[in-house]
DNA sequence: GTCTATACCCCGATAGAC
DNA sequence: GTCTATCGGGGTATAGAC
C-alpha cells in the first residue's frame, strides 16, 4: 500500500484506504482493522470518524470513489470532440491504467455493489447514485455533440454498462482486449446515430 | 432458500446452493456453515466432498454456474433464426429473470470473479473458463450465420460483456431497462455489421 | 458417508484512559 | 482526537466417533 502524503489528514487517510480496498477486495472481503492499518491510523479513529461502523464507511467511500472516477471520465470526454473517438480514448486509458495496476484495479465500486445489492440499501443508494452521475456525464458529452435527448440517455447508459463489463472481463483475462474492442464497438455504435 | 428435490445427492445439494449463495453473496460473504445448513448437509459432509476447503467448492461451484447458464445461453441463442433478434431476446430473458428473483439473482459467477481476481488463482482460472465458455457459444452462432471469423470473435467478447455490465446495472437500479437498452444496442451493432 | 465437538483465529464494535 | 484492551460472535478447518 502506497504511504499516502502525511499531510492528508486522518480521516481523508481513511476514506481513501478504505476505497481503494474495497475496489480490490470488495466490502466483505475488507476489514476495518486492515483499513485502520494501512490508513496509519487506530481502529479508535476509524469509528470516531466514522460511527455508523463498517456500513457508514462503504458508503462514504462509494462517494469518494464516485467523484475520483467522474473526475476521470471528464477528462478523458473533454480530450476529443467526437464524442465516438472520446469514448474510444476513454476505453483505452481504462485499459492502460488497469494493465498498470497488475489487473486489479477495475472498478472501484462494482465489487462492493454486486455483494451489497438487496442486502444493503445505503450502500445500494450510494452505488446507484454514482452510475447515476456517471450515467449523466457521457449524456452531457452527447447532448453537446448534437445528439437528441432520448438517444443521448439511451447511449450513455449502454456506454457506462459495456466499459463496466468490459473492465470486469479484462480483470479475469488480464488483457486490454476487451477493453480495447469494446471502445471501438461503442464507437461504431455511437456513429450508427449520425447518419 | 427453496428445498431441493430430496432425491438429490449430497454433494449435488451441496453444490447447487453453495453456487445460488455465491451468485448472491459473492465469495467472501458466504459461509461454509451457511452453505452446508441451507444445503441440509452437515460440515463433515461438506469438507467430505470438497477436500480442499471453501476454495475448492467455490472453483465447483463456479464450474457449475458456468454450465447452467450456458445452458440457458444456448437456449436463448437457437430460439431466433436471426443473431441480432437472437441476442436481444436474451437480454430481455435475462431481465426478465433477474426481476422474478427480486433483482437478486444476477450473473451467477461476476460477484465472485471481483472479489477473488488477482487473490485466487484457481478461483480466477474457472471464471476465465465460465467466460470463455459463453464468449464461443455466442461466437459459433454468429459463425453460424455466416459472419467472419473474426468479426465473429469480436462481437462475442462484447456482447458477452455488454450484458455483464448491463446485469450488475440492472440490479442496482432496480430496472429491466439497462438489460432492454442494451439488447437493442447490440442487435444495431449486430446489424451494422451486415452491410 | 454422516455427524458432533472443538481448536484457533479474526471479525465488528465498544469502553474508557489519555 | 488518539490509543489500547477487550467482548462476543462467527469464520475456516480438523479430529474422531459412529
Amino acid at each position: 500500500m502506497a504511504e499516502d502524503t502525511p499531510q492528508l489528514g486522518t480521516r481523508e487517510r481513511i476514506l481513501r484506504t478504505a476505497s481503494l480496498l474495497m475496489q480490490r477486495q470488495g466490502y466483505e472481503g475488507t476489514g476495518i482493522k486492515q483499513v485502520s492499518q494501512e490508513a496509519g491510523a487506530t481502529l479508535g479513529s476509524v469509528y470516531h470518524f466514522f460511527p455508523g461502523g463498517k456500513q457508514a464507511l462503504a458508503v462514504a467511500a462509494v462517494q469518494h470513489a464516485d467523484q475520483e472516477f467522474a473526475d476521470m471520465l471528464s477528462a478523458s470526454l473533454s480530450g476529443e470532440a467526437d464524442p465516438a473517438k472520446a469514448v474510444a480514448a476513454c476505453a483505452r486509458a481504462l485499459a492502460g491504467h488497469l494493465r498498470d495496476s497488475g489487473w486489479v484495479d477495475g472498478c472501484p465500486i462494482s465489487a462492493t455493489a454486486l455483494e451489497t445489492v438487496g442486502r444493503a440499501p445505503e450502500i445500494e443508494q450510494a452505488v446507484a447514485q454514482a452510475f447515476q452521475h456517471w450515467r449523466d456525464l457521457v449524456a452531457d458529452t452527447l447532448r453537446e455533440a448534437g445528439f437528441p435527448e432520448d438517444d443521448a440517455r439511451d447511449l450513455a447508459i449502454t456506454i457506462i454498462n459495456t466499459l463496466e463489463g468490459a473492465e470486469l472481463t479484462a480483470q479475469v483475462f488480464k488483457s486490454e482486449t476487451p477493453l480495447l474492442v469494446a471502445g471501438e464497438h461503442l464507437a461504431r455504435l455511437i456513429g450508427s446515430y449520425r447518419g
